[in-house]
DNA sequence: TGATTTGTTCATTTTTTATTGAACATAATC
DNA sequence: GATTATGTTCAATAAAAAATGAACAAATCA
């Protein structure tokens, strides 16, 4: 009630609302913080892209998680500067990335494939302490696991682009 | 130094050590807490089952929170009971499941499926709200978003299974 | 049955992670 | 070049998540 008729209608509507819970839901599996699904869900469901400004103002975060959000959005692939036709605006506009194989992509490429790399480079460090192992069953055991992690770390490797490739239609 | 020679070494070794070190980035990825981690490295890299009370004394943590990963892991089948061959012990011993087929598939039951469901239901029960949207163009954009949200959801249910497959070796 | 061992639950505390907002940079406008 | 608009950074704070541990249950033993 306070700050009556702005000409934009700031506060979210029902449908904007629910849409960005699913997102919020979504990215929460994916381990990312609620700010970036509340981003990312509306853009998505924002028929004209929006400046940081109207993300601050339409979602009530702040300044610096609409900037860092975003960022991270970038980063991913999801959101992207609108193409500024029409009347050339100072401030940039972002919008929803929506093609599932991009997105996919982006986070395979951003949160997986670093750390496939990092756990496959530990194990490789840890092999030679296991071949010193004294105990002839116990280094056996080791050697078998080690191989069997560095296994399952081959196969995500190979596995990543065939999953994005079916779902990229 | 102040509890000195008990008869199994108590201490994580630095093979342990490194082992769990990658489980723990591990689930961390999957958004699942340290402590499962560890557990679940721990248990990967013993040669043999190991008790509650073993997993709370080697890594340090609580009786809750071994008791708490440990029903987790189970309910992802990553960790089993080890059947009591031999001697019939009082306590339960556990093991690692190592099969990625398996731990694939538990993940994506316990974590996947239910996300997507719910997710799909909301989607579900928008649509009606979209339906009634005055302004034809903003209805039919926000159509076409819901059900391309579906879409996704339907998508990422029918690939499950098959990157269930291709894991099973 | 009572004592003991084993394991679970859940309110509290600790730790981790995300958010804020003010200070700072950068670039456009007058 | 001063002013204003836009966006970023990061130390401080708030919020969320995980871990603890004591109280409790359940099962085993004697």
């Amino acid at each position: 009630m306070s700050k009556a008729s702005t000409i934009k209608s700031v506060a979210l509507g029902r449908i904007e609302e629910q849409v960005i819970g699913v997102f919020v839901d979504g990215v929460k599996v994916l381990g990312l913080p609620r700010s970036i699904g509340e981003i990312y869900g509306l853009l998505f469901i924002s028929a004209h892209p929006l400046s940081l400004d109207d993300l601050v103002e339409r979602l009530g975060i702040s300044k610096g998680s609409a900037s860092q959000g975003l960022r991270t959005l970038r980063s991913l692939g999801a959101v992207r500067e609108a193409s500024a036709k029409g009347l050339p605006e100072r401030r940039t506009h972002y919008e929803a990335a929506t093609e599932l194989k991009r997105l996919v992509g982006g986070f395979i490429r951003e949160q997986i494939r670093p750390h496939l790399k990092s756990g496959r480079s530990k194990v490789a460090d840890l092999r030679p302490a296991i071949d010193q192992l004294e105990d002839e069953k116990l280094r056996e055991f080791a050697q078998e696991r080690a191989e069997r992690l560095d296994q399952w770390m081959k196969n995500a490797g190979r596995v990543l682009p065939v999953l994005q490739k079916i779902l990229g239609q």
